[in-house]
DNA sequence: GCAATGATGCACT
DNA sequence: GTGCATCATTGCG
């Protein structure tokens, strides 16, 4: 078994955002593979970053993305969603990626089956609070060591080639400074019927 | 202790 | 395109 170590995620951020695009995230559950592609990622990187959570400080929220590279970070938004996040740079500067969509490879119909009434396969992953639901990732996740092959991981896909790969403004951060929102931290795969919003 | 507010998704019109 | 569900985290007192 293959898995995408701790040197990959030991990286300046907007690299590996940018290089998980096309690798494959794992999920094992109730004795299943779940296996997607990530289409989507955005960046959150460092104390400077206003549309970070780590720009308010060392909290006990904010703690896991000052701490090692290839844990995860998650945390409930709107009371309802779930939004994973895997820790990048060196241990002490607070960054993160977001995975914001996936195309499904493995494991469709226990998917569908954590996802109730959605028909429509493009629905079932195109979005950050999607994607967790489909694939069972919740708080009890947070934290967790993307390594050991347990759970959780990445495996190694194919890059998508530079030309197919689009940049732009991150989603839904109206509450950071305007110089921040503006920062082309969202990487997708162009055309990909998978990504949450294709377009800008 | 309490009030405000989201790194969203879905069901409407 | 608009509105709303629903709660952990935060910041203030």
């Amino acid at each position: 078994m293959t898995i995408l170590g701790q040197e990959f995620f030991a990286r300046p951020t907007l690299i590996v955002a940018r290089e998980l695009l096309g690798q494959q995230l794992v999920r094992e559950i109730d004795g299943q593979q779940l296996r997607g592609l990530i289409v989507e990622t955005e960046a959150y990187i460092g104390q400077a970053d206003s549309a970070c959570h780590a720009s308010k400080g060392r909290t006990p929220r904010t703690e896991v993305m000052f701490g090692p590279p290839a844990r995860t970070y998650i945390y409930l938004v709107y009371g309802m969603h779930y939004l994973l996040n895997l820790v990048t740079e060196a241990e002490g500067f607070p960054a993160a990626v977001l995975i914001r969509a996936l195309e499904p490879v493995e494991g469709l119909e226990a998917m569908r089956a954590r996802r109730p009434g959605i028909t429509q396969v493009a629905n079932l992953t195109n979005g950050p609070g999607k994607l967790c639901q489909a694939l069972g990732i919740d708080k009890t996740l947070h934290n967790w060591k993307l390594t050991l092959g347990q759970k959780l991981w990445l495996a190694p896909g194919d890059s998508p080639p530079d030309t197919t790969i689009a940049t732009g403004p991150r989603i839904g951060i109206t509450y950071a400074r305007p110089e921040d929102q503006a920062a082309p931290w969202r990487f997708w795969v162009r055309d990909n019927r998978f990504v949450s919003s294709p377009h800008f």
